[in-house]
DNA sequence: GTCCAAGGTCTGAACCTCAGACCATGGACT
DNA sequence: AGTCCATGGTCTGAGGTTCAGACCTTGGAC
């Protein structure tokens, strides 16, 4: 009988989900979103609804929007809202601990769980998300999709709605585009420990599963507290500049 | 770039809050909520809103309005909600073992962390919620409140935010009267599980205290189990009656 | 120069949310 | 019996949100 309650407009929600979107590397730089009468028939929205998340990001410098015959919702090359969350993660205290933990709390849990629970299917699934991760050669956001693909096929096999969605959410509050990831193959290091996750998850061994899963993740946080607290940016000094 | 994206308004949102005050037992059958003016400005929302939540949960059967001298807001027997819980948890494969689940990714590794991150105030607090769980002699609503406050704690000593929202809004998915519990003696159950949990924290061992948090839970799965599926109410004829 | 898919703008209706005024009820107190 | 008054019940006007749908403008492709 204390805590206040709050809503959020469709707009936010919409505009929260779209962030996500981008944030997870469904769509990456330069990529086009559909058609503004389209994507709001998809999200089950008015298209004036959508219209205002679309400013709401385009003013937070995700997208930018161009008129004419090849005109679209375009993501930009995001620097400015990466240089505003790396930022936050820097200024609010434990925040970004704060979304690790939570993340490994999920994650552990889903990787034993899933060990129990996958079938075939799920293990087909999981293979080609490591395959798909073993083709990108190239270091643009395939990466990110490919790495997120892995964790939502690992959330999908735990068999457990509310799991897999506070994984989707949680993963959606990081954001990390590949190309500042500092270790010389990433790609490669991650291939191994979804390998590794893949393996435990086949071969039905739930506690197995769960470390390799922890682990996994407690690399990724320290790579990415090195993206957030290192003083080298790692890819050159538009992380200082955030132009709009 | 598939999902529909939704939103709440500020009264369901509102009427979901209430819902979960009363299945934790912050309140329990008889209590009366605070005056409508008094309650709304708490919530930190206009009365119109709060009174469209209250009429929502009057419909289902949560509360009943009285007019005059005695007038206010207060909560019934619970009869009916707690009927259409357990249809609910009957019908809709697998929503019951979600939640439970779901609760033990959440709550294991808050125990883990909690046995690591505590501080003196953590343990009095831990040690006070036992204690008063002792006390209760008589079956009331008093009961699920102390337990209620102890998982708390615990989640607020592991000092992560979406973890302790997340365990609150999973706790607030079930609702089980204490007097419907088929043990005879579920409370010094409770009170043993609670403090050998108190006792890894108390002494740092993460990896006991989150098993000893599995336990528990398990156990509380098996409880509720008996009370949702079990053939007998374990209280008389009325769950399955559901006057309006 | 025409085409036309895409963004930009506008309208009217329905609903939500708010602050605040005012009405109705019914035990408690005198 | 009569008054008091906290509490729920009702109403209003303003402002914001959301919707469907019509219509305008832009600017490469052809």
């Amino acid at each position: 009988m204390d805590r206040v309650v709050t809503s959020q407009t469709l707009t936010q929600a919409v505009a929260e989900h779209l962030r996500t979107v981008i944030h997870q590397g469904e769509v990456g730089p330069g990529d086009r979103l559909p058609a503004e009468r389209e994507l709001a028939e998809q999200l089950g929205v008015a298209r004036a609804s959508l219209r205002e998340a679309i400013k709401v990001l385009q003013r937070e410098g995700y997208v930018r929007v161009q008129r004419g015959a090849l005109g679209g919702t375009y993501v930009t090359e995001l620097i400015e809202p990466l240089a505003k969350w790396r930022m936050r993660m820097r200024t609010q205290a434990g925040e970004f601990d704060d979304i690790i933990d939570f993340r490994i709390a999920l994650e552990t849990d889903a990787a034993r769980l899933a060990a129990v629970r996958r079938d075939r299917t799920d293990l087909a699934g999981l293979r080609d998300s490591i395959a798909s991760l073993g083709r990108v050669s190239n270091g643009h956001s395939a990466f990110r999709l490919s790495d997120s693909q892995f964790h939502s096929r690992v959330a999908k096999t735990a068999r457990n709605l509310r799991l897999e969605a506070a994984i989707e959410s949680a993963r959606g509050e990081l954001f990390v585009p590949h190309d500042l990831l500092p270790y010389a193959d990433p790609i490669e290091e991650s291939r191994r420990d979804h390998q590794q996750i893949y393996e435990t998850i086949r071969d039905g061994k739930p506690e197995a599963a769960a470390s390799a899963m922890r682990e996994h993740i407690e690399r990724t946080r320290q790579q990415l507290r090195d993206i957030v607290f290192g003083s080298g940016s790692g890819s050159g000094s538009e992380l200082e500049q955030a132009s709009g």
